[in-house]
DNA sequence: CATAATTGGTTTCAAATGAAACTAATTGCG
DNA sequence: CGCAATTAGTTTCATTTGAAACCAATTATG
């Protein structure tokens, strides 16, 4: 019968993921002047493939193609992230880091890593295995039927 | 050295939080035109203080004043909660459900609830009292210093 | 091989957002 | 008391967002 949104799993959960992309988000705004978005294209592309289309990002990044379509004009503006043709498709085009990109991206990483374990810091390794093993089965189980 | 934002906590909670709300707003969007703060709304009202200031709503679901102000406004143009003065400020007012909001609320919790098991379902009771109990850890931690 | 259907990506448009400014009432403090 | 500082809530304004429409290239199908 009474409902009490506290114990509510799907609210908690999304009110700590805000708090803690929040509180990471200023670690990349302030200082490097990136937001989420911005920041997750550098990421994806400093780790992934050689050269990725707009739509492998989009996938490895978890947003769609309009953010992508924006966030990866801004980059380019700011001259952080290079656009060539795709040989194979003309529709696509394949995406690097520029060598600005990467310095950005290798003096940024540091920090983001530190304030990760900050946020973490109340969790012993046992704890952090747990919930990587809790999100791993909870995304499998979304994965699905969705 | 390399980094892999799929197994970045931060990514992670942040995107299975947002697929599990995605999932559970669809309960409130289509069949009762309800959004996610006009839903937060709601539960707080149906749950908490006889009658409540917008502060204390904001406080209780985590929103902003300007998203509460909003959400009050289009709550009340929909007939679903209704507005007094408050006898002890001039500034403040007292928001409750009208018989309509209560109405509605009970009509949603029950799809509400069953979408939640479901998404939830891939956890048996210890995992799910495991997840609680780290998000307890986690926001007592980030309350610490935030 | 033509043309329909699909896919990669951008643009448009209306709505949501949130920081900062604002109004109005309340509380502190000399 | 009287004025400064704070608090409750709304409004403004510039920006962000995402669904739907769109364009262009590719692939499937008769």
């Amino acid at each position: 019968m009474s409902f009490n949104l506290n114990t509510f799993l799907p609210y908690r959960l999304s009110v700590v993921a805000n708090r803690i992309s929040q509180q990471l988000a200023q670690v990349y705004q302030k200082n490097h002047n990136l937001d989420i978005p911005q920041w997750r294209v550098l990421a994806i592309l400093a780790n992934g493939l050689d050269r990725m289309t707009a739509t492998q990002v989009a996938q490895a990044a978890s947003m769609d193609k309009v953010r992508i379509s924006r966030t990866m004009a801004r980059l380019r503006h700011k001259g952080l992230v290079e656009e060539k043709a795709c040989l194979d498709d003309g529709r696509a085009r394949r995406y690097q880091l520029t060598v600005a990109g990467r310095a950005l991206y290798d003096a940024v990483l540091p920090a983001v890593r530190t304030c990760e374990s900050r946020l973490f810091s109340c969790f012993d390794a046992e704890e952090t295995r747990e919930l990587h093993r809790l999100l791993d089965k909870l995304s499998a189980h979304l994965d699905s039927w969705q």
